[in-house]
DNA sequence: AATGAATGAGGGTTCATTCAT
DNA sequence: GATGAATGAACCCTCATTCAT
């Protein structure tokens, strides 16, 4: 028997239960005795909280997306200098986040997928919210000049693809490089793909500048 | 009952219909019964190939992986000129291959992905091998002279990143862009993200001569 | 929360609320929740009142049961032409009480049945009881000649079975038939049934008479 | 591990082992487990042949509806005199049917009421048809002037209660009565509940004359 | 006297796999 | 080769009751 907490107590304690299981052993592979287990609490006491594995489950994403989304500045309108600097911001934050979490990273990029149909539709729409938000940043460096011509949407992806492929490797663990590096290169790598290439010696010169 | 059929025929009617059931219905959504309905089979013949539910899934991604990596011809030695071509000939034919077989694609990006530590392990190895591929490109690249300065592995990452989110997206169908747009489209921000700048008019022009 | 009520007051309004719930809902339908929700009474304050659930239906049908048998007057044991608007009154008594609580004789007729053996015997108990009283009444009725001889215990079980049918169908409301006409039609049928056929005459005479 | 049954044995055998849990332990204190236990399968291969318990116990109600409304045949329309015979046969069958099936009878009064709703609209239907059944024979009864006058309805409903707690006692054992005194006293009460009493003369006849 | 968070035994259902025919 | 009835471990969820505050 464990002491009373309060709601919002008991239900943290059962959240970071959940996200040690999920994110250790994966969704299927976990079952609700695990995480009362971890959490020490009577099998009752889970279903106080949660309706169902899978509602805690949606709960976490939840959380993460918007620790996530909240981490993502909208663009300067007017200043073209500032963009590099405040891109460069949201991509380090995003980084450092999920670099920090690996157990939440490791939900979202392997467990979140392919669960069922409400699930893959929270995901899709997680990530379309942030393809809209590079889209728009992109259309923006069009109109400004300085990102090249060309399909918006499809650079949009591959950005997208390219963060989510270095934070997928790296909670492999098969990357060991620190985060600085990667956000420096990554950084460079988008650059290179989208800016006019006249205009890059800027984002050189940023790069050179900002670095610490 | 079903027509006495060659051990490698009644093999090849499983592999489909679990194919079907896992492209549409995810791993853990489709059931033992939803194969053998489809593939009018009785439930014990189905033992009588494939030794459980995972190891029909597991031979289903062996025989895509194989035909991905099959597509890709290695890169020349010595012709620096002939690389863009192939290159560009090893994107067009696994973007082919993954556009023509919505379901394989699904499998791989969608199911593949934490299922259990085998499966990770072999995702896992399939993504290396094509890791390796490109980051021996890029490095024959630079040591060409016409590939950037920067970080390989994060290069790599990147473009394997971007493949990977355009065959997501296009299955989700939220892109109906064509196969041809995507390819160049492709190209033309991976070129970019890793081409040495003073030489990426080589690629427009390869672009442009290659053009249908 | 709710302001401190006398023992009694609590009691009342949680046999009200339970009540309500069982009448509706049935007992295995009706959850502890449910009670307590429509008392507005924390869970722990039911348990303070009651034992258990089933106590608190033992406690409601021993109020019914209690209800019922105090409006059955026994007959009186001599004037022979009493008897019938003694009985009259009895049956209309008894109908005029469940006709106006349709929540307790669905509890009677629905739920109390089948529950467990405790009950089934609570029940039986009852009407046995009842049936004792028709037993006598019929037993008397021969003595003195206006009951027609025959097997008085299955006369019995048919008065008291289309007592219990009437109520029964009343409440699933496909009869709408007003009280006065059931009562009456009923003590015809239960008068033709039993008494000597010779003496009818003198229940129709009293029909008539006592006719509003 | 049992021998491989026909799919219309192995369901007969579950069927069996259920009613006689249910008929002796009640519908909710049986679980799936005595029924398997019972019927000597295992627990999934209960699930082959049933979508759940209550779809078993409803299996078994439908069985009971069949079995007694097949053993009544509906009333002669023109023969005045044949009507006695015919309904003594209805009601003898009946009797018979359940007196000789005691946990079908207990199913039937004790546990399918009050259980959820579907079932309780199932018993309610059933009922309904034999109110019908005995209402229209009343009718053509008092339409062939040996039926008394008075609300049909009522008398129905009288006649239903009295087979009914019949039944109900008879299966509580209280009652050792044999069929054949249970029927002929049965028979005598109804009729001179709603038989015309010039006419009920006839009905002694007749009871004398069918006596073995 | 009242609260409501915590408990945990209990029970129904699923589904991959086996095996007698 | 093929069948499909039978298996049973696995697992989720419910809800009456308890107890610390």
């Amino acid at each position: 028997m464990v002491a009373h907490l309060s709601k919002e107590e008991r239900s943290r304690q059962l959240l970071q239960a959940a996200l040690e299981c999920f994110g250790t052993k994966g969704y299927h592979q976990t079952q609700v005795s695990d995480i009362i287990e971890k959490a020490e609490v009577a099998r009752g006491t889970f279903y106080l909280y949660f309706e169902s594995k899978r509602e805690i489950f949606k709960a976490l994403m939840e959380e993460l997306f918007e620790k996530v989304t909240s981490q993502i500045q909208s663009l300067p309108h007017d200043a073209v200098e500032k963009i590099p600097s405040q891109l460069l911001g949201n991509i380090s934050r995003v980084t450092g986040l999920l670099f920090g979490e690996p157990l939440l990273t490791r939900l979202l990029v392997n467990e979140a997928v392919g669960l069922d149909e409400e699930q893959d539709a929270q995901l899709r729409n997680f990530y379309n919210q942030i393809l809209d938000y590079i889209h728009r940043g992109l259309k923006q460096g069009q109109d400004m000049g300085f990102v090249r011509e060309g399909n918006v949407q499809v650079m949009a992806l591959c950005l997208l693809g390219s963060l989510k492929e270095i934070f997928y490797q790296s909670l492999l663990g098969t990357e060991k490089t620190k985060k600085e590096e990667v956000v420096q290169e990554l950084f460079r790598t988008v650059a290179g793909a989208v800016i006019d290439p006249p205009k890059l010696f800027l984002v050189e010169n940023f790069l050179f500048a900002s670095r610490i």
